[in-house]
DNA sequence: TCTGGGGTCCTAGGACCC
DNA sequence: TCTGGGGTCCTAGGACCC
């Protein structure tokens, strides 16, 4: 028997809370993400602004080229979408026991058993689209599939507000015609490797052997790729999926080349993941300390420790070591930051002692970030950025 | 043209052990 | 004197996703 897999994507959702909050920037072009001038990206934008060709993760100088100059940018507020999206949360779980969040406006609900209490699928999808509306007045599109994969897809064809429902037996004609690039795992680097073999659609890619798809993608990719042309995905919701890793990173303004500035940011950044851990009870052995430098040179250090740690010092201490042990001083940093993980295995006595070394906080990280972007901006503020743009344009 | 931040998973080489 | 093969851990980088 297959399974009925629900997926629901809050509909630009960053953008959505804001104008749902301000009645003034309805029915207009909204970018949330970084600020015109500042180094960044949208994160999300109105459909308004999509109607522009802007997108997600497009550089904002590009955003703001293509873009009217009655635009409204905001930075995003994280906390406040975070709240939504717990209400939302809470509001699926009242369809379904049976939830997995894989982000902060999408989830997984397995609503197999549903059918004799509710109705047929397009019932159910409706009854969490008009939940969620009441709830916190906000539209998702929902797809209905026998898996995740098809359910995911679904999803996506009629954004936004849509209702898509895909039975088992019209898989096949679902997918044919679709671009392969919708693909799980299929991304920028991937994609021109199929489409050298003249692929265009995921019928297309129904034709290749399994063998090619492992040879032009790997092994495990290519397997991926074959069963998911066939329709073939899991159908599994896991509520509890735990989580793997805690990171915190930021780019600067400019390029930091005063090694006082970035070991103030990696206090911070190592504050900041050491409080998360502690208040989600996780000690890690792994740090990771990640830095990134012109142009875009990205690289990551990593040391197991011998004891795992939730604690501030003792993250800070790991990361900065591994800093210092590279022939970097010197170098402009465009980013730094870093990330905790390998969780240990054990559980009991020895690390609820460890817990409670750690001193619970308050919440002083926002401060402390506040202070530290302060600092940045002192140095590198509105002196720094008018001689940089005055060394590009003279005069 | 300029590329955020928070994640997951995979690959691959080397160390080390049996 | 020559040199296997498997398993696991550690580390670095990369691709991808939202």
């Amino acid at each position: 028997m297959s399974r009925l897999i629900l997926h629901v994507d809050l509909d630009a959702f960053y953008a959505s809370v804001e104008q749902r909050d301000h009645p003034e920037w309805r029915g207009r072009p909204l970018v949330v993400g970084a600020e015109p001038g500042q180094r960044g990206v949208v994160a999300t934008c109105s459909y308004e602004a999509r109607r522009f060709g802007v997108h997600s993760a497009m550089p904002i100088a590009q955003a703001v080229r293509r873009l009217p100059p009655e635009t409204i940018y905001v930075r995003p507020s994280m906390a406040r979408y975070a709240k939504v999206s717990q209400q939302v949360m809470g509001v699926l779980e009242t369809v379904s026991p049976v939830v997995e969040r894989v982000s902060i406006d999408e989830a997984y609900l397995d609503v197999s058993g549903l059918t004799s209490l509710v109705g047929p699928p397009a019932i159910i999808g409706a009854q969490v689209k008009a939940r969620i509306r009441q709830a916190v007045g906000l539209t998702a599109s929902v797809g209905i599939g026998p898996n995740r994969l098809i359910a995911k897809l679904a999803s996506d064809v009629q954004k936004p507000d849509g209702l898509t429902v895909v039975p088992p037996e019209q898989v096949g004609d679902f997918l044919a015609p679709m671009p392969f690039t919708v693909l799980r795992g299929i991304g920028v680097k991937t994609a021109p490797r199929l489409e050298r073999l003249g692929v265009k659609t995921i019928g297309d890619v129904r034709q290749l052997p399994l063998e090619t798809l492992r040879q032009h993608l790997g092994a495990r990719t290519g397997i991926q790729v074959y069963q998911q042309a066939r329709g073939l995905a899991d159908d599994r919701i896991d509520p509890a999926r735990p989580r793997q890793s805690i990171s915190r990173e930021t780019t600067f303004p400019e390029d930091v080349s005063d090694p006082r500035i970035l070991e103030e940011t990696l206090r911070w950044a190592a504050q900041e993941v050491g409080s998360i851990a502690r208040q989600t009870r996780h000690l890690g052995r792994v740090v990771t300390l990640k830095i990134r430098f012109h142009p875009f040179e990205t690289h990551t250090r990593s040391r197991t420790l011998k004891v795992p740690t939730a604690d501030d010092a003792a993250l800070f201490g790991a990361a900065w070591s591994l800093f210092a042990a590279e022939p970097w001083s010197g170098r402009p940093v465009r980013l730094i930051g870093l990330g905790i993980s390998g969780w240990s295995a054990t559980d009991g006595g020895v690390q609820m002692d460890l817990f409670e070394t750690a001193a619970p906080e308050p919440c002083p990280e926002h401060d402390r970030l506040a202070a530290t972007l302060d600092a940045i901006r002192n140095r590198f503020g509105a002196d720094a950025i008018q001689r940089g743009l005055s060394r590009r344009s003279p005069g």
